[in-house]
DNA sequence: ATGATATTGAAAATGGTTTTCATAACCATA
DNA sequence: TATGGTTATGAAAACCATTTTCAATATCAT
């Protein structure tokens, strides 16, 4: 049953390449760019399928651009973590998740009666660079 | 110079009837049932219009919704507060500032180095309600 | 009124994402 | 190697929230 599409290692060697979260249209165009003399690359539906299917496997963080576009990247951690976006560069770095804030969920969900807590946590700032 | 729309009172109103977040097209919708009798009701893109006046006036928060559609809510100018979000049916609640978040913050920019942090910390769950 | 400026509605365009569906690749089994 | 069932893929179309266009109105100072 579990048979590995063949281009979630391409895919996942772009996303390896560096730091930054990235569309799955920038995606697509390395692959595209990366083929010239092999042969095809997947096609932009294969891509963003791919990227579901990683989603859904815990092997990619995903954010949401300020414009609305979802941005994808290799989770490095399996650990819970967050990510500290550079407002200026775009540059993302991961945070180890701050420990205070188990205690402030239990004290949520204490509170509100609410069950199955989640949350996101993100953050930006500037980066030591652009400042 | 600053003329004031005519519908963006209108707008207001809508989205100070409840404390949900609600998406543009939710609000037209209420705008039209709601002008049955009365005259048109504002077309949809002068909703849109409206409620980016009124973001960019800084009279309204917005979210994402899970599936990228932007949410609009009426901003209670003075605390900080996080939102917390039923998975089921919906609804959110205003939740006080965590002030473990404070403490989080400062370790953070101290370690990263990253100036003028600022973040977002949104709660989901399913209320008493829904389980 | 006159004209300058800002707002509006209706329809079309945009653009990221998803769906469709026919085809190809894959894999187990005989 | 043939067979058949299952999954992956590409190309194009559909989707759908949002934005843009542009002609028609409303608004206001003079
Ligand atoms: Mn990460
Ligand atoms: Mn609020
Ligand atoms: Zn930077
Ligand atoms: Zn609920």
């Amino acid at each position: 049953m579990a048979r590995t599409p063949r281009n979630d290692a391409l895919i996942l060697e772009v996303l390896g390449r560096n730091r930054r979260f990235r569309s799955c249209q920038e995606v697509h165009i390395v692959l595209v760019r990366r083929s010239s003399g092999q042969g095809k690359p997947p096609s932009l539906s294969t891509v963003y399928r791919a990227l579901h299917r990683l989603v859904r496997e815990g092997l990619l963080d995903t954010i949401r651009s300020p414009d609305g576009e979802l941005l994808y990247r290799l989770c490095r951690t399996s650990d819970r973590h967050h990510h500290l976006m550079c407002r200026l560069c775009g540059r993302v770095e991961d945070v180890p998740q701050a420990e205070e804030l188990s205690a402030a969920l239990d004290r949520i969900g204490g509170a509100s009666g609410f069950g199955g807590l989640d949350y996101t946590f993100e953050l930006s700032g500037v980066c030591p660079r652009c400042s």
